[in-house]
Order: structure tokens, then C-alpha cells, then sequence
DNA sequence: TCAAAACGATGAAGTTTCCTTATCGATCCG
DNA sequence: CGGATCGATAAGGAAACTTCATCGTTTTGA
């Protein structure tokens, strides 16, 4: 196999083609590259004198790509990109360890901080950075790893895996019901306050389905975020929707406990993403096998025999 | 948006990058590349020097790959490459009109050359060039735009489109039945030589589909051109287990004749294939839309009303 | 209508980048 | 141990790239 690459156009001049056809202007294209029209004009030519043909036709004094340009216009493009991006990539290798995870507030409080203690312990060389936004940043750009983020799964061009559904259902603080113990909550839930995920908005859903009517399901104090919104509960403010997920070391630690043993899966689920180059790091590579795993096991733990509400079935 | 690629790596340094690292030497690589090994030890250092950290650990007098180094021989050979193909695209366009078609020569001589009139009716400034082979050229690097081959569809990474399927049903010259007319043929076809298409050995199929032994199953010539074989065909040596679509225009001007109604649909199908970037030409994408659109038409008036033999079913 | 402004083309000169030559030190092998 | 092979490096020269200065054309606006 002959892996020689044959001519190639000069790299520079790509840049200056790109700009320019993007502007379609010389000049322009020559101020954006911190260069004088000149240099673009020759960098132009000598592409077209490399390919043997105009790639823009000179119309009055402004330049218009031929079919021949528009084609390797997105040659160039694809070229730089990728190589921009490959390059961008090679600085994490200059920080060993290290590895970048995005998620939420709610998830990194909730989910991640309690299992520090076990990542200790499982991949000790590996140095987590958390990067906590409620905005899924592009992993293309930010320089971040891996992210777990609640949604469907469809963020194209990004390995996805899905670590474990989401299941909701009423929590609360275990002091605020007196007398009627876990699980013997009233089906209304009649006295106590609700507690709202901004976001979400479940609890009609769940009298919905409950077959229950209950006037003020929408009173209440509303949070922008999930783990603040456990948080209050834990404080004995009202009964959450929670997640099970988010709220699992506060089941475990009894400071909040669950009012029904039913629970509603939510259209959406915890996925983590990552860009499949990253994966060729190591350390990325450990810290991502790390997370599928807990994952796995909290779901196996935690998701078992789990009561679907209402016409909600499954458990995967 | 920012549509600046940043720094990046000057392009001749991944050449020699991606030679060294293919062939573990810097001076096999720089013998590759007609250079000197000094160039390439020059070339790999300034990548260094571009990355802050080395691409290769010197051990002993051999090189070998670090972790980084390997992340960017894909970066550098994905953009080599990815630059290469655009650049071979480019010369397309110094051939106006001009279309490579690469397909088996019994589709060139039996499909594709009788429609040849109607083309020049249709589509008069294509000019279509025939490479006519039975080795499935590989378009990436074949100087060729359109590609028709029988197969399963498979080809990764090209575009394609199903024509039609391949329906076999034995044929043979009129003057070759006396008596018997069209259709009328005994089920075992005794008398009747029989015509071997070397690869598909389909005679066995077609006698076990029809509940008919025939011992001298596997006697006769055999052809590894299914265009000869339809030609002896014509020629009245036998009968050949034929493919409606190649033998059409024989069918059409009475050339051939069917001796059945019933039909057998081989596994495989007619598929046009096309690197996606080419159909940017014009040219190209009117040719493939011909192409497509006589299919279609061959389809609806040959296939219609076919009795499948066996248990084979469907006519899409 | 006409002058000024804006744009791209081009030749020459200057600058940077790149490659080679020549040579060195280290390593592998017999 | 000695020759052969490999990669590193300094210095010089070649090639490529960019700028400078200037020209011709087209568009704009007074």
C-alpha cells in the first residue's frame, strides 16, 4: 500500500482560500488573517495555479466561487477543522491524570460527590475536575472530557451511553410524617407542601396517574435545580418529586425517605458523552469505564423491583 | 462565530510525522520521502516544539510513539488524507461533462450501451466514459465518478442506490425450441444444452426450486462473463439461466426468448454507487439521476407481473 | 459626469521557513 | 572492540511565503 499523499496545496493558502470564500473578499479575508489582500491574492493563485483552474471567477471587482472552489472550499474546511481539532486535543496530554467532566450542579453534588470516596480507592491516579453548568457545553470547543448529562441520548457526533433511566417519585423528610410511616403516605398527599423542579413540572403527571385530584399541585417553592430541590426537602420543607438517582444517598443516610414504594420513569435519562477521540487517553478511558460501571451498579442496587406508577412499565 | 483555526502545525511536518511513525524510522521515512533524515528529525521536532511535549520516545536508536504521538498520527493521517482526496477531486473539473462510469462488462454491453440513444436524447452534454472491469475499482482512488456493481449493497462509506434486483430465468435463441413455442418448455429442459455462468451456479437452485432432478446439471460451458453467456445464448448453443435485466434488449427484438413465466430472484441486486462528494458535479448528479430514473423505468416494465419460482416472493 | 474610493492583480524585494550538508554521539551487532 | 546504523544538531543555502509599491478596473456618490 503506497501511503504517500501525492502534491499537496499548501496549508496557509487553504486558510486564506477559506477566509476569503467565506467573506468572499480578498480583503476582508486579509484583514481577519492579520494579512495584507496581497498575500491572500497570491495565496489564491498559487491554489489555482496548483489545480490548474480558477477557483473564483472575477466578476466586476468582487470574486465569486466556481464549482471547482465551492467543491474545495469544503475540502479546506474539513481539513482545518480537523486538524484544529486534533491539535486542540494534544494539550491534554500535557496535563497526566487529569480528566474534565461537565454535568450539572445536581448531578455532581448528588450522584458524583458521594462516590468520591469510592473513586479514591477504585483510580487512584485519576484526578476528576469538575465543571458543573447547567448548560451542555460543546465538548468540541470546551476543553472537557467526558459529560453526563439528562436527556434523550441524540447528541450526534458524540459516543453516548446511557448509565441508568431516571425515576421519580414523592420524597420527603422523614420528621414531617409524623405517625404514618414510609410508604403509608396518604394517596394526596393531603397536608404537605409540594416542592417544584422548575424544570420538570411532574407533579400533575403524577396525581395524574395516581387518579388523584389535588387542587394546588402547583403551589409551592420552585427550584431551577434539582439537588437544591432535594436539598430543601431534606430540610423538611415539603415533599419532592425526586429522583431516585439524585436522591439515593439521602435514602441511604435516612434523610429522606420515600412515600410510595411506586415510582415514574420520566421520558428522560443519565447519558454520558464523550468525543471517541478522547477515549484513546487513558486516563479518560478509565474514568469513563469507572462511571459506566457505578452506574451499573447503582442501577442494579437501587432500581430493583421498582414499582412503575400508572401505565409506566419497565425497568431497564 | 470565530471561523479561525487557531495555531496549527505546518503541513509538511505531517508527512514526515506520518511516515515516521508508519515505519518506526526516521531515516526509512525520510527514504520514503526523498528527503534526508535530517529533514524529517527537523520536522518531527518542530511538531514537538508546536506540541510541548515529544510524539516519540527515543529509546536506544529506534523511535516509538507516545501516547500523544499516536492521538496525532490519526489527526495527521485522517488530514492527510482527507486533503489528498479533495485534491485528486479537483482535477474532475478540468473535464467538463466527462463522466467515468465503472461497471462489469456484461452491465456495459447488455444495460448500459442499449440505452446509449436514449442518453444522448436525455442528457446530449454528458459524456459517460465506460471503464468497463469486473474488479470493483476503488472509486477513492480509481480516477472514477459512478460505479455500478451487483452486490448486497454494502459498501461503506459510499452512496448508494439499489436499481433493481436480479431475477434469473432460463433463455434461450427461439430456433433452438422447434415445436415447443415460448413458455412451453418440459420443466426439465431435456434436450436443451446448458449454459454456465461460472460464478453463480445457479442451475442446481433453479431445478430444486422447480421439484425437477436433472442429473447433467453441472454439464455444459461455462462463462465467466454473463454478457458471453447470454451471447452463446443468442448463438443457440443452450439454454442460460439469464438475467432479465441484461438479457432485456434481447428479449425486446426477439433475440431471446423466456421458457418460463416463473422467475428466481438471486440474492444479490444491481447497485449504484458513488463517493457522495462527486455528485457536487453537475454532471455527475444528472448522469447518477439518469441512471436511477432508467432503472426506475426498466423496473416497472420487465418486472411487472413476475411469477416467482419457489418460495422466493416479492418483486421490489 | 467625474473624481474618489474600493477591490484585485502583479512584480520585486524582504523575511521566514524549510531542507541539506556535514558531523557528532549513542547504540546495536558480530 | 570496531564497524554500521540511527537520530540530533549547527550552519548555510534554497525555497516558499509575505509585504511593499503600484497598476487597472469597477463602483460609488457628490
Amino acid at each position: 500500500m503506497d501511503k504517500n499523499f501525492g502534491r499537496l496545496p499548501p496549508l496557509n493558502a487553504l486558510r486564506g482560500f477559506e477566509a476569503a470564500a467565506r467573506l468572499g473578499s480578498f480583503s476582508r479575508a486579509a484583514e481577519e488573517q492579520n494579512m495584507t489582500q496581497s498575500a491572500i491574492s497570491h495565496q489564491v493563485k498559487s491554489l489555482e495555479e496548483f489545480f490548474g483552474q480558477p477557483l473564483f471567477s472575477r466578476v466586476g471587482r468582487s470574486v465569486e466561487l466556481t464549482d471547482a472552489g465551492g467543491d474545495f472550499l469544503e475540502t479546506a474546511r474539513r481539513t482545518l477543522e480537523h486538524l484544529a481539532r486534533g491539535t486542540r486535543r494534544m494539550d491534554a496530554y500535557l496535563k497526566p491524570g487529569q480528566v474534565v467532566v461537565a454535568t450539572s450542579p445536581a448531578f455532581a453534588g448528588k450522584w458524583l460527590i458521594p462516590r468520591y470516596e469510592q473513586m479514591r480507592r477504585d483510580i487512584p491516579l485519576i484526578e476528576p475536575w469538575i465543571y458543573a453548568t447547567n448548560e451542555q457545553a460543546d465538548s468540541e470547543y470546551a476543553e472537557l472530557e467526558i459529560g453526563i448529562w439528562r436527556g434523550h441520548g441524540d447528541w450526534p457526533g458524540l459516543k453516548t451511553v446511557k448509565l441508568f433511566d431516571d425515576w421519580i417519585t414523592p420524597l420527603c423528610a422523614p420528621g414531617l410524617l409524623q405517625g404514618a410511616g414510609p410508604n403509608g403516605a396518604p394517596a394526596d398527599l393531603s397536608g404537605l407542601p409540594l416542592l417544584h423542579d422548575e424544570v420538570r413540572e411532574d407533579w400533575h403527571d403524577w396525581f395524574r396517574l395516581s387518579g388523584v385530584e389535588r387542587q394546588d399541585a402547583s403551589a409551592g417553592y420552585n427550584f431551577s435545580d434539582s439537588g437544591l430541590l432535594l436539598d430543601c426537602a431534606v430540610a423538611g420543607h415539603g415533599a419532592a418529586l425526586g429522583s431516585l438517582a439524585l436522591a439515593d444517598h439521602h435514602l441511604e443516610d435516612g434523610s429522606l425517605i420515600r412515600l410510595f414504594p411506586t415510582a415514574l420513569k420520566t421520558e428522560e435519562a443519565y447519558y454520558a458523552v464523550c468525543v471517541e477521540e478522547y477515549l484513546r487517553r487513558a486516563e479518560v478511558r478509565i474514568l469513563w469505564d469507572w462511571l459506566i460501571g457505578q452506574a451499573e451498579t447503582f442501577r442494579v442496587h437501587a432500581y430493583a423491583g421498582l414499582s412503575p406508577l400508572g401505565e409506566h412499565g419497565g425497568s431497564g
